[in-house]
DNA sequence: GCCGTTTTCGGCCCGACTGTTTTCAGTCG
């Protein structure tokens, strides 16, 4: 049986698709249409193989129709979609990656082609050192520059991804911010682009200030003693690289139209460009400076007024990924997104028994100062020998220790738990006389990463069987940027722990984020629980929690959806349920 | 290539900056 195809693998050929029509010059709509179906079915909850399994009809799909939904079918049944073998064989590879330069687009990359025979970095390097490419009608020696810079570039990348994690863009963007509201005639600074979305990565920063006509932002800007390169410099706009290699836009806005310019920087493209089609349909021009009816400006000082306009109510950032969001607002039937004041404890943390920095007292002293009702104490049981993990007699003495810190407090309650390995065979790690004792058993996987799909998802559904077990934790394992998911059918284990009445954790460690968006979504729509839990290894991790509550908010998640928003006395009744 | 209570043809989001021009194309977001 050939291996089922991922909906990423049929985005990227889509993907391929687009840039190899757009070198070849074709209408720009169709290759937008590529680009469309790509995002949609990246972006697809469920596998796209399964629902061609299941007979049902793709062209239901936004942005797919009759024809790109054959082309799914086609390249499910057969690995490959012949169209894109042709286009590769009239191309050679490597044009697709010339286009990704700086200041190259498909355009200028055809001529360069056509023209010149350029198909490689290699041959275009040498062009331009020979200044060939500056003899080019279209081209100046300026350009020429640019491109062998781009090259400069290219080569000093490592090749992996450029996103950073948000916890790490945050770290950019605020002292940039604190740095920018110090300029003249700077009324508000804000961060929109995919890092007000709370994306878990984000690729660039895009600022906007609202400015007085004689502000000195952008000057002030290009001036930051973190700016490695100037890009470009206008009246409204400036475009950097920071030492670090990321790129900052700053734009500078007039009140009057400060709703309109967040809302269209914010994003998403996908989410933008759909409530346009809307303004469009209603005879409404929408850009950054407001919205209008002919060159009357309707509205464009609030976020608000804007999606009044197109008679939407206002949608959260975090859900601006044309996900259905805009569908769900048309009905008034969006979600009321769970925030940090909701939570009310952590039910995944470690102290200094296993890896953890601190001891149980002064983790449960911060999570109270935190306005938390409880806090789980989780550690790592024995198979993790690295970390000291507890075996059952270790774990018998935490357990009276907590007993005993239980009654010297009514400040918390400090429930009594385990974050056990998950064996290769699914068996747990300790006894079950053991995790009888506990108020809650945490499981997860460490090791044996790289079972099949079908030998990883029987794993942990054996796992999850056990009568005790109540959450699983980071279920996907991935690391963000270092290390991809485990193979597993999430869908499976989602019903599975609908079946058993098991919560799935979304880890809001930075780098995990596990569950991803798309999942806690689909945690929520087949009716499990989700716990936000920040696997705290010190006091200060605690913090992470924001993190998680972003992602569960990107996810849809409501405050009735998370386990940790109940009150102590819910939980207690929860937990207690077999 | 998609899409449709103004439609099955003819639209398809919109503007800034740059470099090469001398009014604009290409690129980018």
């Amino acid at each position: 049986m050939r291996v089922p195809v991922h909906n990423s693998e049929i985005a990227d050929i889509f993907n391929e698709m687009a840039d190899l029509l757009e070198i070849e010059g074709a209408n720009e709509f169709r290759v937008r249409a590529y680009r469309n179906a790509a995002r949609t079915v990246s972006s697809l909850p469920q596998s796209i193989a399964d629902m061609v399994k299941q007979g049902e009809d793709l062209s239901e799909l936004p942005g797919i129709g009759k024809d790109l939904a054959g082309k799914i079918t086609q390249i499910i049944k057969k690995g490959e979609l012949p169209q894109l073998e042709d286009l590769r064989h009239d191309m050679p590879e490597e044009l697709i990656e010339l286009t990704h330069l700086a200041g190259l687009g498909p355009k200028r990359v055809k001529v360069l082609y056509q023209d010149l025979g350029i198909a490689s970095l290699k041959q275009l390097r040498e062009a331009a050192e020979n200044k060939k490419i500056s003899q080019m009608p279209g081209f100046g020696s300026r350009t020429e520059e640019k491109i062998l810079e781009a090259i400069e570039r290219r080569g000093a990348e490592t090749g992996e991804s450029k996103r950073l994690k948000l916890s790490v863009a945050e770290g950019m963007a605020l002292p940039l911010v604190k740095y920018l509201q110090k300029s003249k005639g700077v009324k508000t600074v804000d961060v929109a682009g995919s890092y007000r979305r709370k994306l878990e990565t984000v690729g660039d920063l895009d600022i906007l200030a609202i400015c007085e006509k004689d502000s000195s932002a952008i000057d002030r800007f290009v001036k930051y003693e973190d700016v490695a390169e100037v890009v470009s410099k206008g009246k409204t706009r400036s475009t950097v690289i920071l030492r670090s290699g990321m790129q900052v836009d700053l734009r500078v806005i007039p009140q009057v139209s400060y709703g309109a310019a967040l809302h269209y920087f914010t994003g998403s493209k996908a989410h933008t460009i759909a409530i346009r089609r809307i303004g469009v349909e209603k005879g409404l021009k929408i850009n950054e400076y407001g919205v209008f009816k002919g060159k009357k400006r309707v509205a464009g000082r609030t976020e608000k007024e804007v999606y009044k306009k197109v008679g939407l109510v206002y949608i959260e950032p975090e859900l601006r990924e044309n996900r259905g969001e805009i569908e769900a607002a048309q009905k008034k039937r969006l979600p009321e997104l769970v925030t940090l004041e909701d939570i009310k404890g952590d039910l995944h943390t470690h102290t200094n028994a296993t890896e953890g920095h601190d001891s149980i007292e002064e983790m449960a002293n911060s999570a109270v100062e935190r306005g938390y009702q409880y806090i789980a104490v989780t550690d790592h049981s024995k198979h993790l020998a690295i970390t000291k993990g507890l075996d059952e007699k270790r774990l018998a003495r935490q357990i009276e220790e907590i007993d005993r810190l239980n009654k010297k407090t009514e400040k918390i309650v400090i429930l009594k738990g385990i974050e056990v390995d998950i064996l290769e065979d699914g068996s747990l790690d300790l006894s079950d006389a053991i995790l009888k004792r506990l108020d809650l058993v945490v499981g997860s996987i460490h090791h044996k990463f790289n079972l099949s799909q079908d030998k990883q998802t029987d794993r942990i559904l054996r796992a999850m069987s056990n009568p005790y077990f109540k959450i699983l934790a980071h279920p996907s394992g991935r690391l963000i940027n270092e290390r991809e998911p485990y193979e597993i059918d999430m869908q499976q284990i989602i019903k599975a722990a609908k079946d058993k009445g098991i919560a799935l954790e979304l880890n809001a460690q930075p780098e995990r984020l596990d569950l991803t968006d798309i999942y806690c979504k689909m945690a929520k729509d087949i009716g499990v629980m989700v716990a936000i839990s920040t696997d705290a290894h010190s006091r200060g991790n605690l913090e992470f929690m924001r993190y998680g509550v972003y992602q569960a908010r990107k996810g849809w998640l409501e405050a009735r959806d998370v386990l940790n928003t109940k009150t102590a006395r819910e939980l207690k009744k929860i937990l207690a349920r077999n």
